[in-house]
DNA sequence: ACATTAAATCGTAATCATTCTTAATAAAAA
DNA sequence: TTTTTATTAAGAATGATTACGATTTAATGT
């Protein structure tokens, strides 16, 4: 995923370009990490003084609808990042500290979801924690 | 982990015993299954009126640091269950609708720590969720 | 059994992340 | 440029969780 393509994205949603949008999405462009709303607001405030909470809560829900950005719960607080160019289905390392990640290729959901035949899986969650080298 | 034991657990660390701290076990040795605070809330109501939200989350806390529960995330909801009386490491399928579990044995995380040499691994998370038997 | 002490609880207010509402504003289409 | 419709600001509302001061209760020693 990048600014072009999930630019492009909106439109052909229906969606209208705004600079608040896109300046958004330079900055998970530019960030590959997990951001979390207060850090996107605090980034773009000095841009936007009077900008609101709702308009980063809403394009957030937006870009995760159209899977421009892909989100995960720590702490009971959503984070979200720029969706993983690859379409190759994977996990992440992510770092607890500056919410930075890394790629896990193996899938533990192989073989689960058959053993589990009474059970209608819909969905899961591999995700590992710890601290990247830099936060080390 | 079983009423008795926790009871126990709660005794050798000093904590004193209570029928609030009983009911709530037993309620979760009953219900094996996730359960939020609010669940825990309301079927304590009916015996202790004015029983209040603070009292569960600070008991809900406690046993989660005895490692008497154990807890998880879902929909910015923490939800608890009683801990699996094996020793063995293993994960769960989760009910979306009702928070009954089921064991997966197979554990992904044996690779990923070796792999992930630059990144410090302190924990992780694999959880599959779905609808059990019950409420498909 | 009774008094003492420290922990547990109640009732309520505070907090934090998130969502909602209404009116004003701005982007796209005609 | 006007109209239409989406987007936004500002702040109130919500829902889960935590914190606080005053009161009550369980454990301990006498």
């Amino acid at each position: 995923m990048d600014v072009v393509s999930a630019l492009k994205k909106l439109k052909d949603n229906g969606y209208k370009h705004t600079d608040k949008r896109e300046d958004m999405l330079t900055l998970f462009s530019e960030e590959k990490r997990y951001l979390s709303a207060k850090e996107v607001l605090e980034n773009l405030q000095d841009e936007y003084p009077g900008l609101s909470f709702d308009t980063i809560y809403r394009n957030l829900s937006l870009f995760e609808e159209l899977e421009i950005l892909e989100v995960t719960e720590l702490n009971g607080e959503k984070r979200f990042r720029f969706s993983c160019e690859t379409n190759h289905h994977h996990h992440h390392l992510i770092c607890l500290q500056c919410g930075k990640t890394k790629h896990i290729d193996v899938c533990p959901m192989e073989d689960i979801t058959l053993k589990a035949s009474d059970f209608n899986v819909t969905g899961h969650k591999f995700e590992v924690y710890g601290y990247c080298s830099a936060c080390q």
